[in-house]
DNA sequence: GCGTGCGCGGGGACAAGATCGCATAGAACC
DNA sequence: GGTTCTATGCGATCTTGTCCCCGCGCACGC
Protein backbone atom coordinates (compact mmCIF):
# COMPACT_ATOMS: atom_id res chain seq x y z
CA UNK A 1 0.00 0.00 0.00
CA UNK A 2 2.67 2.47 0.97
CA UNK A 3 4.29 3.89 -2.10
CA UNK A 4 7.48 5.07 -0.42
CA UNK A 5 9.00 2.41 1.83
CA UNK A 6 12.37 4.11 1.60
CA UNK A 7 11.97 5.99 4.87
CA UNK A 8 15.47 6.25 6.28
CA UNK A 9 14.58 5.57 9.89
CA UNK A 10 11.59 3.31 9.68
CA UNK A 11 11.96 1.25 12.87
CA UNK A 12 9.92 -1.60 11.43
CA UNK A 13 12.39 -2.10 8.60
CA UNK A 14 15.83 -0.80 9.57
CA UNK A 15 18.07 -0.23 6.62
CA UNK A 16 21.12 -1.66 8.33
CA UNK A 17 23.67 -3.11 5.95
CA UNK A 18 23.86 -6.23 8.09
CA UNK A 19 20.47 -7.50 9.20
CA UNK A 20 20.11 -8.03 12.93
CA UNK A 21 18.78 -11.27 14.26
CA UNK A 22 15.21 -10.76 15.45
CA UNK A 23 16.12 -11.91 18.97
CA UNK A 24 18.92 -9.39 19.25
CA UNK A 25 18.73 -7.92 22.73
CA UNK A 26 18.51 -4.40 21.36
CA UNK A 27 15.57 -5.22 19.13
CA UNK A 28 13.82 -7.03 21.95
CA UNK A 29 14.30 -4.04 24.20
CA UNK A 30 12.95 -1.84 21.46
CA UNK A 31 9.85 -3.95 21.05
CA UNK A 32 9.19 -3.83 24.76
CA UNK A 33 9.65 -0.09 24.77
CA UNK A 34 7.23 0.26 21.88
CA UNK A 35 4.57 -1.71 23.63
CA UNK A 36 5.10 0.31 26.81
CA UNK A 37 4.69 3.44 24.78
CA UNK A 38 1.52 2.18 23.17
CA UNK A 39 0.03 1.22 26.51
CA UNK A 40 0.90 4.54 28.06
CA UNK A 41 -0.41 6.46 25.10
CA UNK A 42 -3.69 4.60 24.98
CA UNK A 43 -4.25 5.03 28.71
CA UNK A 44 -3.53 8.72 28.56
CA UNK A 45 -5.69 9.21 25.48
CA UNK A 46 -8.51 7.63 27.42
CA UNK A 47 -7.88 9.73 30.49
CA UNK A 48 -7.24 13.10 28.96
CA UNK A 49 -8.12 12.87 25.31
CA UNK A 50 -5.68 13.10 22.46
CA UNK A 51 -4.72 16.72 22.85
CA UNK A 52 -4.59 16.46 26.61
CA UNK A 53 -2.10 13.63 26.49
CA UNK A 54 1.28 15.27 26.32
CA UNK A 55 4.16 13.46 24.75
CA UNK A 56 6.11 14.27 27.88
CA UNK A 57 3.42 12.62 29.96
CA UNK A 58 3.30 9.59 27.70
CA UNK A 59 7.06 9.35 27.88
CA UNK A 60 7.03 9.61 31.65
CA UNK A 61 4.48 6.84 31.96
CA UNK A 62 6.40 4.69 29.54
CA UNK A 63 9.55 5.25 31.57
CA UNK A 64 11.45 7.43 29.13
CA UNK A 65 11.90 10.98 27.97
CA UNK A 66 9.57 12.53 25.46
CA UNK A 67 12.17 12.72 22.77
CA UNK A 68 12.94 9.03 23.02
CA UNK A 69 9.44 8.24 21.83
CA UNK A 70 10.58 9.40 18.44
CA UNK A 71 12.90 6.43 18.24
CA UNK A 72 9.82 4.31 17.83
CA UNK A 73 7.19 6.54 16.34
CA UNK A 74 7.19 9.18 13.65
CA UNK A 75 4.60 11.45 15.15
CA UNK A 76 2.07 11.65 17.89
CA UNK A 77 -0.74 10.91 15.50
CA UNK A 78 0.86 7.65 14.60
CA UNK A 79 0.29 6.40 18.12
CA UNK A 80 -3.40 6.89 17.69
CA UNK A 81 -3.47 5.41 14.24
CA UNK A 82 -1.84 2.30 15.62
CA UNK A 83 -4.64 2.01 18.09
CA UNK A 84 -7.27 2.74 15.50
CA UNK A 85 -5.88 0.12 13.16
CA UNK A 86 -5.86 -2.46 15.93
CA UNK A 87 -9.47 -1.75 16.74
CA UNK A 88 -10.55 -1.85 13.13
CA UNK A 89 -8.88 -5.21 12.82
CA UNK A 90 -10.74 -6.48 15.83
CA UNK A 91 -14.08 -5.17 14.66
CA UNK A 92 -13.61 -6.79 11.28
CA UNK A 93 -12.66 -10.05 12.89
CA UNK A 94 -15.71 -9.95 15.08
CA UNK A 95 -17.86 -9.20 12.07
CA UNK A 96 -16.50 -12.08 10.09
CA UNK A 97 -17.02 -14.44 12.98
CA UNK A 98 -20.73 -13.72 13.23
CA UNK A 99 -21.31 -13.09 9.57
CA UNK A 100 -23.83 -15.09 7.60
CA UNK A 101 -23.62 -14.62 3.89
CA UNK A 102 -27.13 -15.83 3.33
CA UNK A 103 -28.70 -12.92 5.13
CA UNK A 104 -30.09 -10.01 3.10
CA UNK A 105 -27.46 -7.39 2.22
CA UNK A 106 -29.24 -4.75 4.13
CA UNK A 107 -29.03 -6.78 7.29
CA UNK A 108 -25.41 -7.77 6.83
CA UNK A 109 -24.49 -4.20 6.16
CA UNK A 110 -26.40 -3.12 9.22
CA UNK A 111 -24.50 -5.55 11.40
CA UNK A 112 -21.22 -4.39 9.97
CA UNK A 113 -21.99 -0.76 10.58
CA UNK A 114 -23.15 -1.61 14.05
CA UNK A 115 -19.80 -3.12 14.95
CA UNK A 116 -17.89 -0.37 13.24
CA UNK A 117 -19.87 2.18 15.16
CA UNK A 118 -19.46 0.43 18.50
CA UNK A 119 -15.76 0.42 17.88
CA UNK A 120 -15.49 4.12 17.22
CA UNK A 121 -18.07 5.12 19.77
CA UNK A 122 -15.82 3.90 22.56
CA UNK A 123 -14.02 7.19 22.37
CA UNK A 124 -15.47 10.11 20.52
CA UNK A 125 -11.89 11.10 20.04
CA UNK A 126 -11.37 8.38 17.52
CA UNK A 127 -13.70 9.88 15.01
CA UNK A 128 -12.23 13.28 15.54
CA UNK A 129 -8.65 12.25 15.37
CA UNK A 130 -8.95 9.84 12.52
CA UNK A 131 -10.47 12.63 10.54
CA UNK A 132 -7.97 15.17 11.68
CA UNK A 133 -5.14 12.83 10.87
CA UNK A 134 -6.46 12.48 7.36
CA UNK A 135 -6.08 16.22 7.00
CA UNK A 136 -2.59 16.53 8.36
CA UNK A 137 0.07 17.66 5.95
CA UNK A 138 2.33 14.90 7.14
CA UNK A 139 1.58 12.47 4.36
CA UNK A 140 2.55 9.30 6.13
CA UNK A 141 -0.14 9.48 8.74
CA UNK A 142 -2.85 10.69 6.39
CA UNK A 143 -2.09 7.87 4.03
CA UNK A 144 -2.40 5.28 6.73
CA UNK A 145 -5.79 6.60 7.74
CA UNK A 146 -6.94 6.64 4.17
CA UNK A 147 -5.63 3.13 3.68
CA UNK A 148 -7.70 2.02 6.64
CA UNK A 149 -10.72 3.72 5.14
CA UNK A 150 -10.04 2.05 1.83
CA UNK A 151 -10.09 -1.28 3.55
CA UNK A 152 -13.40 -0.43 5.12
CA UNK A 153 -14.69 0.49 1.71
CA UNK A 154 -13.41 -2.78 0.36
CA UNK A 155 -15.23 -4.71 3.03
CA UNK A 156 -18.46 -2.89 2.34
CA UNK A 157 -18.01 -3.58 -1.35
CA UNK A 158 -17.58 -7.25 -0.57
CA UNK A 159 -20.81 -7.27 1.38
CA UNK A 160 -22.63 -5.48 -1.40
CA UNK A 161 -21.19 -7.88 -3.92
CA UNK A 162 -22.94 -10.75 -2.14
CA UNK A 163 -26.23 -8.92 -2.44
CA UNK A 164 -25.65 -8.08 -6.05
CA UNK A 165 -25.04 -11.70 -6.95
CA UNK A 166 -28.33 -12.63 -5.40
CA UNK A 167 -30.13 -9.90 -7.29
CA UNK A 168 -30.93 -7.83 -4.25
CA UNK A 169 -29.18 -4.81 -5.70
CA UNK A 170 -29.61 -2.82 -8.86
CA UNK A 171 -27.98 -4.52 -11.82
CA UNK A 172 -25.88 -1.67 -13.15
CA UNK A 173 -24.69 -0.67 -9.68
CA UNK A 174 -21.15 0.63 -9.37
CA UNK A 175 -20.14 -1.29 -6.28
CA UNK A 176 -17.07 0.75 -5.52
CA UNK A 177 -18.85 4.07 -5.81
CA UNK A 178 -21.67 2.76 -3.68
CA UNK A 179 -19.31 1.55 -0.97
CA UNK A 180 -17.45 4.78 -0.96
CA UNK A 181 -20.66 6.68 -0.63
CA UNK A 182 -21.74 4.57 2.32
CA UNK A 183 -18.48 4.97 4.16
CA UNK A 184 -18.32 8.68 3.49
CA UNK A 185 -21.84 9.22 4.69
CA UNK A 186 -21.01 7.39 7.88
CA UNK A 187 -17.97 9.52 8.47
CA UNK A 188 -19.86 12.69 7.71
CA UNK A 189 -22.65 11.79 10.07
CA UNK A 190 -20.25 11.12 12.89
CA UNK A 191 -18.56 14.51 12.80
CA UNK A 192 -21.33 16.51 14.47
CA UNK A 193 -21.62 13.77 17.04
CA UNK A 194 -17.92 13.90 17.81
CA UNK A 195 -18.32 17.62 18.29
CA UNK A 196 -21.13 17.15 20.74
CA UNK A 197 -23.68 18.84 18.51
CA UNK A 198 -25.77 15.73 18.08
CA UNK A 199 -26.55 12.97 20.53
CA UNK A 200 -25.42 9.42 19.88
CA UNK A 201 -29.02 8.56 19.17
CA UNK A 202 -29.34 11.41 16.70
CA UNK A 203 -26.21 10.24 14.97
CA UNK A 204 -27.53 6.73 14.68
CA UNK A 205 -30.84 7.96 13.37
CA UNK A 206 -29.10 10.13 10.83
CA UNK A 207 -27.10 7.16 9.59
CA UNK A 208 -30.19 5.01 9.35
CA UNK A 209 -32.00 7.70 7.37
CA UNK A 210 -29.06 8.05 5.04
CA UNK A 211 -29.03 4.32 4.43
CA UNK A 212 -32.70 4.43 3.59
CA UNK A 213 -32.05 7.14 1.07
CA UNK A 214 -29.11 5.28 -0.37
CA UNK A 215 -30.99 2.07 -0.81
CA UNK A 216 -34.10 3.44 -2.35
CA UNK A 217 -32.42 6.21 -4.31
CA UNK A 218 -33.38 9.81 -4.92
CA UNK A 219 -34.97 9.56 -8.32
CA UNK A 220 -38.64 8.83 -8.77
CA UNK A 221 -39.40 5.29 -9.85
CA UNK B 1 -26.56 29.35 15.98
CA UNK B 2 -23.90 29.60 18.64
CA UNK B 3 -25.20 28.20 21.86
CA UNK B 4 -22.71 29.95 24.12
CA UNK B 5 -22.46 33.65 23.32
CA UNK B 6 -21.16 34.31 26.81
CA UNK B 7 -17.54 34.43 25.69
CA UNK B 8 -15.94 36.97 27.99
CA UNK B 9 -13.81 38.66 25.37
CA UNK B 10 -15.80 38.26 22.22
CA UNK B 11 -14.73 41.28 20.18
CA UNK B 12 -17.90 41.22 18.10
CA UNK B 13 -20.15 41.64 21.10
CA UNK B 14 -18.35 43.22 24.05
CA UNK B 15 -20.27 42.80 27.27
CA UNK B 16 -19.32 46.21 28.57
CA UNK B 17 -21.72 47.63 31.13
CA UNK B 18 -21.86 50.85 29.14
CA UNK B 19 -22.13 50.28 25.41
CA UNK B 20 -19.55 52.12 23.33
CA UNK B 21 -20.67 54.26 20.47
CA UNK B 22 -19.83 52.50 17.22
CA UNK B 23 -17.67 55.41 16.09
CA UNK B 24 -15.57 55.28 19.21
CA UNK B 25 -11.98 55.77 18.10
CA UNK B 26 -10.90 52.54 19.68
CA UNK B 27 -13.56 50.52 17.92
CA UNK B 28 -12.73 52.15 14.63
CA UNK B 29 -9.08 51.36 15.12
CA UNK B 30 -10.01 47.80 15.98
CA UNK B 31 -12.06 47.37 12.83
CA UNK B 32 -9.21 48.61 10.71
CA UNK B 33 -6.81 46.33 12.47
CA UNK B 34 -9.09 43.38 11.93
CA UNK B 35 -9.35 44.00 8.24
CA UNK B 36 -5.58 44.43 7.99
CA UNK B 37 -5.16 41.12 9.75
CA UNK B 38 -7.59 39.40 7.43
CA UNK B 39 -5.84 40.74 4.37
CA UNK B 40 -2.44 39.76 5.63
CA UNK B 41 -3.61 36.32 6.65
CA UNK B 42 -5.27 35.61 3.34
CA UNK B 43 -2.23 36.75 1.37
CA UNK B 44 0.09 34.63 3.46
CA UNK B 45 -2.18 31.61 3.29
CA UNK B 46 -2.05 31.93 -0.47
CA UNK B 47 1.71 32.36 -0.54
CA UNK B 48 2.77 29.76 1.98
CA UNK B 49 -0.26 27.66 2.81
CA UNK B 50 -2.00 27.56 6.13
CA UNK B 51 0.72 25.90 8.12
CA UNK B 52 3.42 27.93 6.44
CA UNK B 53 1.82 31.21 7.42
CA UNK B 54 3.14 32.00 10.87
CA UNK B 55 1.12 34.13 13.22
CA UNK B 56 4.25 36.20 13.70
CA UNK B 57 4.46 36.70 9.93
CA UNK B 58 0.80 37.59 9.69
CA UNK B 59 1.24 40.02 12.51
CA UNK B 60 4.27 41.58 10.89
CA UNK B 61 2.44 42.09 7.62
CA UNK B 62 -0.55 43.51 9.42
CA UNK B 63 1.71 45.92 11.24
CA UNK B 64 1.44 44.48 14.72
CA UNK B 65 2.91 41.86 16.99
CA UNK B 66 1.73 38.29 16.85
CA UNK B 67 0.12 38.40 20.23
CA UNK B 68 -2.01 41.37 19.29
CA UNK B 69 -3.79 39.26 16.73
CA UNK B 70 -5.45 37.52 19.60
CA UNK B 71 -7.23 40.72 20.50
CA UNK B 72 -9.27 40.24 17.34
CA UNK B 73 -9.32 36.53 16.72
CA UNK B 74 -9.68 33.50 18.92
CA UNK B 75 -7.39 31.22 17.04
CA UNK B 76 -5.49 30.89 13.84
CA UNK B 77 -8.13 28.63 12.37
CA UNK B 78 -10.70 31.32 12.81
CA UNK B 79 -8.86 33.44 10.27
CA UNK B 80 -9.27 30.77 7.69
CA UNK B 81 -12.88 30.11 8.57
CA UNK B 82 -13.60 33.76 7.96
CA UNK B 83 -12.19 33.42 4.52
CA UNK B 84 -14.01 30.19 3.87
CA UNK B 85 -17.30 31.71 4.91
CA UNK B 86 -16.77 34.64 2.59
CA UNK B 87 -16.08 32.36 -0.33
CA UNK B 88 -19.07 30.17 0.41
CA UNK B 89 -21.21 33.24 0.43
CA UNK B 90 -19.86 34.29 -2.93
CA UNK B 91 -20.32 30.88 -4.49
CA UNK B 92 -23.90 30.76 -3.30
CA UNK B 93 -24.57 34.19 -4.66
CA UNK B 94 -23.13 33.22 -8.00
CA UNK B 95 -25.25 30.09 -8.01
CA UNK B 96 -28.42 31.96 -7.29
CA UNK B 97 -27.66 34.45 -9.99
CA UNK B 98 -27.45 31.83 -12.72
CA UNK B 99 -29.98 29.48 -11.25
CA UNK B 100 -33.03 28.42 -13.21
CA UNK B 101 -35.62 26.63 -11.14
CA UNK B 102 -37.19 25.07 -14.18
CA UNK B 103 -34.18 22.95 -14.97
CA UNK B 104 -34.15 19.29 -13.90
CA UNK B 105 -32.92 18.79 -10.32
CA UNK B 106 -30.02 16.77 -11.46
CA UNK B 107 -28.77 19.59 -13.59
CA UNK B 108 -29.32 22.26 -10.98
CA UNK B 109 -27.55 20.16 -8.43
CA UNK B 110 -24.70 19.61 -10.83
CA UNK B 111 -24.29 23.32 -11.36
CA UNK B 112 -24.30 23.94 -7.64
CA UNK B 113 -21.67 21.32 -6.98
CA UNK B 114 -19.61 22.70 -9.82
CA UNK B 115 -19.48 26.13 -8.23
CA UNK B 116 -18.91 24.71 -4.79
CA UNK B 117 -16.04 22.67 -6.13
CA UNK B 118 -14.49 25.55 -8.06
CA UNK B 119 -14.56 27.52 -4.86
CA UNK B 120 -12.72 24.95 -2.82
CA UNK B 121 -10.41 23.87 -5.59
CA UNK B 122 -8.79 27.30 -5.61
CA UNK B 123 -6.69 26.14 -2.72
CA UNK B 124 -6.49 22.50 -1.79
CA UNK B 125 -5.80 23.87 1.65
CA UNK B 126 -9.40 24.88 2.06
CA UNK B 127 -10.73 21.37 1.97
CA UNK B 128 -8.04 20.21 4.30
CA UNK B 129 -8.36 23.01 6.77
CA UNK B 130 -12.10 23.21 6.81
CA UNK B 131 -12.14 19.56 7.63
CA UNK B 132 -9.39 19.84 10.17
CA UNK B 133 -11.13 22.74 11.80
CA UNK B 134 -14.24 20.65 12.19
CA UNK B 135 -12.19 18.26 14.28
CA UNK B 136 -10.58 20.82 16.51
CA UNK B 137 -11.45 20.58 20.17
CA UNK B 138 -11.94 24.30 20.26
CA UNK B 139 -15.67 24.27 19.96
CA UNK B 140 -16.10 27.74 18.52
CA UNK B 141 -14.25 27.02 15.32
CA UNK B 142 -15.65 23.54 14.81
CA UNK B 143 -19.16 24.87 15.26
CA UNK B 144 -18.67 27.57 12.70
CA UNK B 145 -17.48 25.06 10.14
CA UNK B 146 -20.37 22.79 10.86
CA UNK B 147 -22.77 25.70 10.62
CA UNK B 148 -21.39 26.45 7.18
CA UNK B 149 -21.86 22.85 6.23
CA UNK B 150 -25.39 22.94 7.54
CA UNK B 151 -26.10 25.88 5.32
CA UNK B 152 -24.76 23.98 2.35
CA UNK B 153 -27.01 21.08 3.28
CA UNK B 154 -29.91 23.48 3.49
CA UNK B 155 -29.23 24.79 0.03
CA UNK B 156 -29.03 21.31 -1.42
CA UNK B 157 -32.29 20.48 0.31
CA UNK B 158 -33.86 23.52 -1.27
CA UNK B 159 -32.74 22.39 -4.69
CA UNK B 160 -34.02 18.89 -4.10
CA UNK B 161 -37.29 20.29 -2.86
CA UNK B 162 -37.86 21.88 -6.23
CA UNK B 163 -37.36 18.54 -7.92
CA UNK B 164 -39.61 16.80 -5.49
CA UNK B 165 -42.44 19.20 -6.13
CA UNK B 166 -42.22 18.47 -9.81
CA UNK B 167 -42.21 14.74 -9.21
CA UNK B 168 -38.67 14.18 -10.33
CA UNK B 169 -37.75 12.61 -7.02
CA UNK B 170 -39.09 9.67 -5.08
CA UNK B 171 -42.22 10.54 -3.19
CA UNK B 172 -41.29 9.35 0.28
CA UNK B 173 -37.83 10.89 0.07
CA UNK B 174 -36.37 12.31 3.25
CA UNK B 175 -35.00 15.55 1.85
CA UNK B 176 -32.79 16.37 4.78
CA UNK B 177 -31.21 12.94 4.93
CA UNK B 178 -30.66 13.02 1.20
CA UNK B 179 -29.02 16.43 1.30
CA UNK B 180 -26.81 15.41 4.14
CA UNK B 181 -25.77 12.32 2.27
CA UNK B 182 -24.87 14.34 -0.79
CA UNK B 183 -22.79 16.85 1.12
CA UNK B 184 -21.06 14.17 3.12
CA UNK B 185 -20.19 12.21 0.05
CA UNK B 186 -18.70 15.30 -1.49
CA UNK B 187 -16.58 15.96 1.53
CA UNK B 188 -15.47 12.36 1.71
CA UNK B 189 -14.50 12.32 -1.92
CA UNK B 190 -12.43 15.44 -1.57
CA UNK B 191 -10.22 14.15 1.22
CA UNK B 192 -8.01 11.88 -0.88
CA UNK B 193 -7.73 14.65 -3.42
CA UNK B 194 -6.60 17.15 -0.81
CA UNK B 195 -3.99 14.61 0.23
CA UNK B 196 -2.72 14.29 -3.28
CA UNK B 197 -3.71 10.65 -3.55
CA UNK B 198 -6.22 11.27 -6.32
CA UNK B 199 -6.10 13.69 -9.20
CA UNK B 200 -8.65 16.45 -9.55
CA UNK B 201 -10.15 14.51 -12.40
CA UNK B 202 -10.35 11.36 -10.32
CA UNK B 203 -12.05 13.29 -7.58
CA UNK B 204 -14.60 14.69 -9.98
CA UNK B 205 -15.26 11.27 -11.47
CA UNK B 206 -15.71 9.80 -8.04
CA UNK B 207 -18.25 12.46 -7.16
CA UNK B 208 -20.14 11.89 -10.39
CA UNK B 209 -20.24 8.15 -9.78
CA UNK B 210 -21.49 8.70 -6.26
CA UNK B 211 -24.26 10.96 -7.56
CA UNK B 212 -25.28 8.27 -10.02
CA UNK B 213 -25.52 5.78 -7.22
CA UNK B 214 -27.44 8.18 -5.05
CA UNK B 215 -29.96 9.00 -7.70
CA UNK B 216 -30.71 5.51 -8.86
CA UNK B 217 -30.32 3.85 -5.48
CA UNK B 218 -28.74 0.63 -4.39
CA UNK B 219 -31.74 -1.64 -4.23
CA UNK B 220 -32.99 -3.59 -7.22
CA UNK B 221 -36.08 -2.16 -8.84
C1' DG C 1 39.00 -10.19 25.76
C1' DC C 2 38.30 -6.25 22.74
C1' DG C 3 37.22 -2.80 19.45
C1' DT C 4 33.23 -1.63 16.63
C1' DG C 5 28.78 -0.90 14.88
C1' DC C 6 24.21 -0.09 15.95
C1' DG C 7 19.88 0.49 18.54
C1' DC C 8 18.29 2.99 22.39
C1' DG C 9 17.52 6.85 25.86
C1' DG C 10 18.19 11.57 27.28
C1' DG C 11 18.99 16.49 27.67
C1' DG C 12 18.62 20.49 25.41
C1' DA C 13 17.09 23.42 21.82
C1' DC C 14 13.78 25.22 18.52
C1' DA C 15 9.41 26.74 16.30
C1' DA C 16 4.99 28.19 16.57
C1' DG C 17 0.48 28.75 18.73
C1' DA C 18 -1.34 30.65 22.70
C1' DT C 19 -1.46 33.34 27.33
C1' DC C 20 -0.49 37.04 30.67
C1' DG C 21 0.35 41.31 32.76
C1' DC C 22 1.42 45.83 31.79
C1' DA C 23 1.42 50.10 28.94
C1' DT C 24 -1.04 53.34 25.98
C1' DA C 25 -4.38 56.24 24.30
C1' DG C 26 -8.54 57.97 23.42
C1' DA C 27 -13.46 58.64 25.01
C1' DA C 28 -16.77 59.76 28.62
C1' DC C 29 -17.97 61.91 32.72
C1' DC C 30 -17.44 65.05 36.59
C1' DG D 1 -8.52 69.69 33.65
C1' DG D 2 -8.53 65.52 36.01
C1' DT D 3 -10.25 60.87 36.66
C1' DT D 4 -11.78 56.65 35.13
C1' DC D 5 -12.89 53.22 31.95
C1' DT D 6 -11.74 50.18 28.26
C1' DA D 7 -10.17 48.59 23.54
C1' DT D 8 -5.88 47.98 21.73
C1' DG D 9 -0.90 46.75 21.47
C1' DC D 10 3.36 44.64 23.09
C1' DG D 11 7.04 41.83 25.09
C1' DA D 12 7.93 38.03 27.87
C1' DT D 13 6.70 33.60 28.75
C1' DC D 14 4.51 29.11 28.56
C1' DT D 15 3.39 24.84 26.19
C1' DT D 16 4.09 21.17 23.28
C1' DG D 17 5.40 18.66 19.17
C1' DT D 18 9.65 17.76 17.06
C1' DC D 19 14.72 17.64 16.01
C1' DC D 20 19.78 17.18 17.07
C1' DC D 21 23.56 15.27 19.03
C1' DC D 22 25.70 12.86 22.48
C1' DG D 23 26.65 8.89 25.50
C1' DC D 24 25.54 4.12 26.81
C1' DG D 25 25.42 -0.67 26.40
C1' DC D 26 24.82 -4.79 24.07
C1' DA D 27 25.92 -8.13 20.25
C1' DC D 28 29.23 -9.63 16.96
C1' DG D 29 33.61 -10.61 14.51
C1' DC D 30 38.40 -11.03 15.47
Amino acid sequence: MTTTPTTPHDPAAPRSRRALRPDDGRLVRGRKARSRIREAALALFRERGFDGATLRAIGARAGMGASSIYRHVESKEELLIDELAARQEEAWMRFRKGDDRRLPVRERLGRFLELEHALLAQDADFTTIALRASTQPEARVAKRVLALQDRTIGLVAEILQGGKLRGELARGLDLLAASRAIVHVLAGARIPWANGLVSAEGCRASIAAALDVLFSGLAAR
